[in-house]
DNA sequence: GGTGTGCATTGAACTAGATTAAGAAATCAG
DNA sequence: CTGATTTCTTAATCTAGTTCAATGCACACC
């Protein structure tokens, strides 16, 4: 049952047993149905989570209504809002699963408790958001300098796997083009 | 002349006046002259810094050779490539001084050192990424939904000191337009 | 078994923004 | 002060991507 997540963790940090089973111990495991709402709008994010199976998309709305998907998640993935979730300040995402979905959640409060006593924790969790944001700053440059084929191309490579598990259109949103446009790709694409 | 810089540190922790004298001590201060690079693609960044005066761009370089600006930095800013700094692999950004601008800068060392003789500060660069990390959310989020006038608008905005000092086809390129097509933006606000 | 309801595709008309080119204005080096 | 270089503007043409239908498709649901 643990075995993904301290995968992940050992990645950049070695952790002894007496640590993991520390660790293992703060964390709760949730199942979640599909089609639910983890965060909205307004609410404080109040955790931070692990996919240890299920599909999730994070969505901000905008002024008119429209849904940008800002990510998805999938198994191995984490979640949540960090900047809501730290400082405790309303957020401007919704988080909603798209598969039944099973996590690993901390509060607040058990993350701050596994930080307090297994200090090695800290890496892991900077480590994490500096690859987020790494990530993201890559994703806005794209965005900006190429094409929508090449970044739906770069898309279907990087995460083969979602294409067959989210309907078109959220990828359209992710890729920030129209649906139409999106089919109209995968079009020329295909006759190729 | 550490002013500017306790009030931004002291913004999200309160320090006392010895934790402050080891945070000076540690700090390297740096002039540089105006179009001077301070990273390059492939380099390694060996530095974090804090803008005490001047004014700097960060940017990537396309496959086709065309540079996207990614942020500015001005007086108040922290500067760096945050994941080339604490990983010490090669960035991809290119970080140029636009003005004559002087600097506080962190070597991984020092910046070690600090954390290790005063751990408050860990507080202090985790909010300063979570920070960075949601305002570069947005600003994908953003140039996916709104149309460039309202990116112009709400960047004059937000950030009133840069038009000044900055050439057009800077934030041309931060909004990810064609400079043409800012200058037609422009003129068409100035009409009304 | 029908019948909604959401999803993908296709095409026509349209528009935001790119590209190219040329001239005007500003800035800089000597 | 002067020529050179960089920057900004304007206009014409072009294109990537949108919007607005209409149609077909695949299910879930009773």
């Amino acid at each position: 049952m643990y075995e993904s997540i301290d995968k992940n963790v050992n990645r950049s940090v070695t952790f002894l047993k007496e640590e993991l089973d520390i660790f293992h111990s703060l964390l709760e495991h949730k199942a979640v149905p599909k089609k639910t709402l983890l965060l909205q709008d307004g609410e404080i994010c109040n955790f931070e989570g692990y996919i240890i199976k299920g599909c999730t998309r994070t969505y901000y709305i905008d002024e008119n209504g429209f849904e940008v998907i800002l990510q998805f998640g999938i198994e191995d993935w984490w979640l949540g809002d960090v900047a809501s979730f730290h400082e405790q300040k309303p957020s401007k995402l919704f988080i909603e699963t798209i598969e039944d979905t099973e996590l690993f959640v901390f509060s607040p409060q058990t993350k701050e408790e596994l930080l307090f006593r297994v200090p090695k924790f800290e890496r892991v969790f900077r480590l994490l958001i500096q690859r987020n944001l790494a990530a993201t700053q890559n994703r806005l440059f794209k965005s900006i300098s190429q094409p929508a084929q090449e970044r739906y191309l770069e898309f279907i490579e990087k995460y083969p796997s979602i294409p067959q598990r989210v309907p078109q259109h959220y990828i359209a949103s992710y890729l920030g083009i129209s649906p139409e446009f999106l089919s109209k790709i995968r079009g020329k694409i295909a006759k190729k």
